[in-house]
DNA sequence: CGGTTTGTATATTGTATGAGTACAAACTAC
DNA sequence: GTAGTTTGTACTCATACAATATACAAACCG
């Protein structure tokens, strides 16, 4: 078969989710993990579209969702440069917001036959690695 | 001000979310957490539309999801009744899948802006309460 | 200067969400 | 047992959103 373009991002076709936020979702993750550092650049929106087999538009709009959250510097024909992001405060709303997301992704990972016990494991890995 | 109804759910009608997916994952979540037994019965489609103010048929819609995860048994005039739920093998994609999505869930949180210490210590509180 | 690359704007099309309404089945009261 | 009420469901429709096609504008390259 022929070599997949062992892509940055897996994005799911299928998925109710819209696939704009899909990539964001997915480059946000990269961004705060550290994939890449203040003055990387990202592919071009034309590129990724290809790659991701979606119209550049789609990718567009991702790349202008996390523009406008600080992530990158999105300038014509410059492409989009990660830049340094200041953190603003968390409101409460906020910290509420995402207690709640996690317990429901805890639960559909449970409906999803994942044993209790390896989502555990997987909350320490992650929170470990945070913590680190 | 008028007491609210302490409703059993709490959903944001400025979400992109789904209003119908929002209740599911919001049940789902209670029902993992044991805040429910095989054989409670959960309100009428009518009664939590009216507390969440929101139309019948959406409740029913979340309703029907659940019913089809194998959370309730959905019968006309009984309700909807909790029932032992048979939980079947995970995938390998599930497990994976759950992996990206709760990376992309904390990085969305140190997005707006909450502490990492204090995400850690979320999930660790989870994975206790998951291991206990 | 001509051509290419790149992000953006606009219009269009398909699909999903949520509401209005009517229906069907089961329980309740008498 | 009959009338009326309660409850989940089916069907239809208006609207909004997502993704694409296409055209445009600005910056780079030769």
């Amino acid at each position: 078969m022929a070599a997949e373009p062992t892509t940055i991002l897996r994005i799911d076709l299928a998925s109710p989710a819209p696939v704009y936020r899909q990539i964001a979702d997915g480059l946000r993750a990269l961004l705060v993990h550290g994939a890449f550092t203040p003055g990387d650049r990202l592919p071009t929106v034309r590129q990724l579209a290809i790659d991701l087999a979606v119209h550049h538009n789609t990718v567009a709009q991702a790349y202008r969702l996390l523009a406008d959250e600080g992530w990158l510097d999105l300038r014509r024909h410059r492409g989009a440069t990660v830049i340094a992001r200041r953190s603003h405060p968390a409101s409460a709303a906020s910290r509420q917001d995402f207690s709640q997301r996690l317990r429901e992704l805890t639960a559909r990972a449970v409906a999803d036959g994942l044993d209790v016990k390896t989502i555990a494991r997987q909350l320490d890995t992650l929170a470990d690695e945070l913590n680190k």
